[in-house]
DNA sequence: AATAAAAGTTTCGTATATAAAACATATCAA
DNA sequence: TTGATATGTTTTATATACGAAACTTTTATT
């Protein structure tokens, strides 16, 4: 049979399921039979087998004690860093975030874009204790949140309804934009402001700022974010002096990538 | 031929492979060709085009821009993080490893065994500007390193002697043990003491105390970590009120996990 | 304790993923 | 510019990785 998805020609079966094998540990799921494998998968008990087997074999995998099942290796760790130790834009950003968490007691990100996801690539935890759930590595959609309207906010708006072309905007709170034309407006203040503050707008008890990077060639790379409980500070206090220090750190860490704005 | 190696049995050789591509991508090493990556395989270039057509597929490679050759893409952070996620040991040390790190303005490591290699789970960096190579993921051998004396310090000298049994202890420095012997003596003063220091020992300009992490069984299951540049303590000092302060913060992450000392 | 059902492991014939070779394109040197 | 060499891509015959089914072990049920 000659006239497989052409865009498919090429895959390597084995490696395709093997690398969604290991995606599919999680917090929540961070123990798996070879039947849960081979069931989410969607393939035969033998094949998830060959595929636990070889995972297994190269540390990716382990079994827990006394038991059958499977849970992730320390070898993933080989994987995912690698990325993380080639991104110049994290060393640039580390000293600047860590200052700007401390000064202001609240939590500081790094997010970049991928596709219609944004990527938490580093976290600067403050010491209040809310853990929150988001780490290194942690996507979400790019409408439903200020990062992503940040990030997006040196596109067209014609660029920006491609993208969106035909997707449903799923609401995941009240506040969530469902149309493209709501995701326009709140992109068209991101750009004008050149930030987006979010009080308790996507969660509930959490405040947040936004504000872009930008690198040589005048073109949004990254966000920077900041996170805290919306009772740490009134809110003129956080509109203005933690906003406005916010800011300083985005301007500053902008010209140390070359900008000139 | 059914009389291949009993071991391998098993092993699909695509998702093996397929591995091997990511694993060989780093700092030094964040940009490769088809041929770079055949080569490192010891395989055919159409072989590599097939792995590196499916990981480009499925995000976890990306060519770079005007270019053939290719580089990590962000999905490499779907695959590591579950794994840092779900551990509980990296949640319960967050914040006494912050405090302890803020307080003496020391860089601060959280380490497990894996085999013969030492392995860091997690680093608070302080602000001095002295950027470390070692990131989460890295892994040192065992043997050369304070961290993994003092992890292989509840082993018996038995034990520990058939590990290494036949290994070759490589010098990395001029103080590296390089015979099981000299090992074993690191490793009782370890025992002996309840931690290790090292003075501009195992990096010239480093100082470091590493000190065990104890769970319920009594077993020890990780240890942490402190490290900074000689220049900033006098040893005296070193050796007194910022060692205690690290063996007491270990001590009350042990009682956390259940330890009774 | 006996039986059934589910999960894990092995074997084996065959569809298919692979290695080899052919082909195409890019890079370099003369 | 031409030829040579290295690299990237496609085709294809065949060795082999895979799915199906058999077999074994574990877990659950009566």
């Amino acid at each position: 049979m000659q006239s497989q998805k052409n865009h498919e020609r090429y895959i390597v079966p084995g490696l395709e399921r093997g690398l969604r094998v290991l995606q599919m540990f999680s917090k929540e799921h961070s123990v798996l039979s070879l039947v849960d494998i081979a069931r989410r998968l969607g393939v035969l008990r033998s094949s998830a087998f060959r595929l636990v087997y070889t995972l297994e074999y190269l540390g990716f995998l382990q079994q827990v004690e006394n038991s059958k099942k499977y849970e992730l290796g320390p070898r993933v760790l080989d994987l995912g860093f690698g990325y993380l130790a080639s991104m110049d834009l994290i060393e640039l950003t580390r000293v600047p975030l860590e200052k700007l968490g401390h000064e202001l007691n609240v939590s500081t990100h790094l997010v970049i874009l991928d596709g219609l996801e944004v990527i938490y690539l580093a976290r600067y935890a403050a010491n209040h204790h809310i853990i929150s759930n988001v780490h290194v590595g942690t996507r979400f959609p790019v409408y439903a949140t200020a990062l992503g309207q940040v990030l997006l906010s040196d596109k067209t708006d014609t660029e920006i309804a491609d993208l969106y072309e035909g997707q449903e905007l799923r609401a995941f709170t009240d506040k969530t934009p469902t149309s493209i034309e709501e995701l326009l407006t709140r992109i068209g203040l991101a750009r004008r402001q050149g930030y987006v503050i979010s009080w308790g707008y996507f969660e509930k008890s959490l405040a947040s700022i936004a504000v872009p990077l930008f690198d040589n060639t005048q073109k949004i790379v990254a966000t920077i974010n900041i996170t805290c409980p919306i009772s740490q500070f009134n809110r003129k206090e956080f509109e203005g002096k933690i906003k406005n220090a916010t800011c300083k750190t985005a301007g500053a860490i902008s010209r140390s990538l070359g900008y000139q704005g």
